[in-house]
DNA sequence: CTGAAAGCGCTTACAG
DNA sequence: CTGAAAGCGCTTACAG
């Protein structure tokens, strides 16, 4: 059984496909074309289910309304928030959307670009893994719009949504130091990639303006494919009694470090908040259920992601907006729970 | 700078493009094309960038490359592994794919299969929502394969992968009764759904098989889109304590409804596992870190999306196998940790 | 060994 | 008001 097409519909009724796909594009009315032949045309193509082939329909008007969406992982619940907010979003104009995970691995996104440029996609939405940025200056460059998200590289002009890293470890360290506590460690990944950097940084600015000394020792750069054992390792140096580098409190710049970091600490029986103090960046459920519940920094990932594809469609529609490069940072929550003491 | 086609790299060597076609594709031995013409077609088609258009390809060969997924939602990580698995897994052969929430809207779901139908997809797998029988019907009659995950109709003829849900509550019960508990309650969501079904039918069973009654009011199923405060009023009723439902243990079928769960548990001020055990399907970071970490059935995410993909891809390519239908069924774990007492 | 030609299913100037 | 024709970028019988 072989799928309808416009010219089916076109033979069944002796009339050209002109006219046919004229209908069905709702272009009746421009063209003047007679009441009675419209309600034909759609009656016959109701009949025989006509569905239009979306792919032939791309290679004719060079436009397929599909998005290519690369980001670290869709396991992860931040992208998978992130990651929905953005297939509904380009669903609510008639865009579909072709989801890649990288890793964090610049090889497998260099890949995931070809293979979407393949595709004709429309757009990109990336956020973009270290050692990529010839990848993205190279797509930027080119006439397909693009929105990077969540991190960005600032020598390439290019729209961008992120979130106010600096200030938000700023106000997440300041918390700590306003519950008490004197000695804060900094838990972190190593993406080399701008927003981590900024949240040390943010920490690093919070100590110093609170006349506090910036450790080095007690900052904690972990690499992207960290096994547990390493954040309990970590963890321990910090938190253990005679270590020198013994502290009160943890900034944990990432969720998946933070939960580790919670199961290493309660492993070595310690307690939340009263032997140590824990913030961390993101709010997955686990903080909010788990032995004390943690303060997070929140991230507006449904604002970030509808935004993206806003501004991604808005350039699709406007192509002479291509030049008009949009950056822009939106705000954080400090969520206080329990995790810092009261 | 439009892109290059396989014709500008025809015109640039003055051969057909033809040729072309046949040593990009690997076909030069094949057509016993002589080595140099292929080494200079190979040259130019780098040095111009060349990519091929997979969207002309599709419309010529009829294969996309493209399989489209249905699952509730990309946002809960039971999907989030899901999609990441069958993600991976397609890749590995050369094909994207399309990522749809359906929020268990068969609505939804029907715009979905219809867009997917009109991407010319190569095949689906999807995770059906109730009352989306006569779609899921009509696709499994069409000649693109599918795949059904997680559920499945039991009166359509389909190739599905699912987990053995009534074993799993079966056991999850079982270990509650060995752990001593006397009074058991089962928290469930109205999905209309056989997998749903099937566990309240296992944990039913298990209580029959072990001379216990079933109390009808201590199986709760709430609506799908169930707020915090409807877990919360169900989990009152069962643990309050005059409430003639007072139950001393609860098997949640979903992990979205133990998370719920476990924060009215604690809101109301009671202890995991003294005075309530639980049980939950599901295996989220939440469960490891949480006041008394949660035993769990762990489901074989990882396999039934790489299952899923291997099936999908084995019928795209021999299509004779289309009638050669597989229903898989797999075995869940009972993750043991401390949430039932020891 | 290589090329001219048809055709996948559309859209869209162009002609009348 | 409607239709014939070209063409998007490929692949693939067919011919020589």
């Amino acid at each position: 059984m072989k799928k309808t097409s416009l010219n089916d519909i076109a033979l069944h009724l002796g009339v050209s496909k002109t006219l046919v796909s004229f209908v069905l594009n709702g272009k009746g009315k421009e063209f003047r074309i007679s009441e009675e032949i419209c309600k034909k045309v759609l009656a016959v193509s109701k009949e025989l289910n006509y569905q239009p082939n979306r792919i032939a329909q791309g290679l004719r008007t060079g436009r397929t309304n599909t998005i290519g969406l690369i980001i670290a992982d869709i396991a992860n619940p931040f992208f998978g928030i992130l990651g929905r907010e953005i297939e509904q979003e380009a669903a609510k104009f008639g865009y579909r959307v072709i989801f890649c995970s990288s890793d964090e691995n610049p090889e497998k996104s260099r890949q995931q670009i070809e293979m979407l440029q393949q595709s004709q996609v429309d757009g990109y939405i990336i956020s973009p893994p270290k050692d990529s940025e010839d990848q993205i200056r190279a797509l930027a460059l080119g006439n397909v719009p693009l929105v990077l998200i969540d991190r960005f590289f600032p020598e390439i002009e290019c729209n961008q949504i992120t979130v106010d890293n600096f200030d938000a470890a700023y106000r997440a360290t300041n918390h700590l130091l306003r519950m008490g506590r004197k000695r804060i460690a900094n838990i972190t990944v190593n993406l080399d990639l701008i927003n981590m950097n900024q949240r040390t940084e943010g920490y690093k600015q919070a100590l110093r303006d609170s006349g506090h000394r910036v450790e080095e020792s007690l900052i904690k750069v972990l690499p992207f494919s960290h096994e547990n054992k390493e954040v309990a390792k970590a963890v321990k140096d910090l938190v253990t009694k005679n270590s020198q580098n013994k502290v009160d409190a943890i900034l944990f710049s990432t969720s998946k470090l933070g939960i580790n970091g919670i199961e290493s600490i309660s492993a070595l029986g310690l307690k939340i908040p009263d032997d140590i103090a824990i913030v961390s960046f993101d709010n997955p459920d686990a903080y909010k259920i788990c032995v004390s519940p943690v303060t997070v920094v929140n991230q507006p990932l449904k604002e970030i992601g509808k935004t993206a594809v806003q501004i991604l469609l808005g350039e699709i529609k406007h192509p002479d907006n291509h030049a008009k490069i949009q950056k822009i940072i939106l705000k954080t929550d400090l969520i206080i729970r329990k995790s810092c003491g009261s």
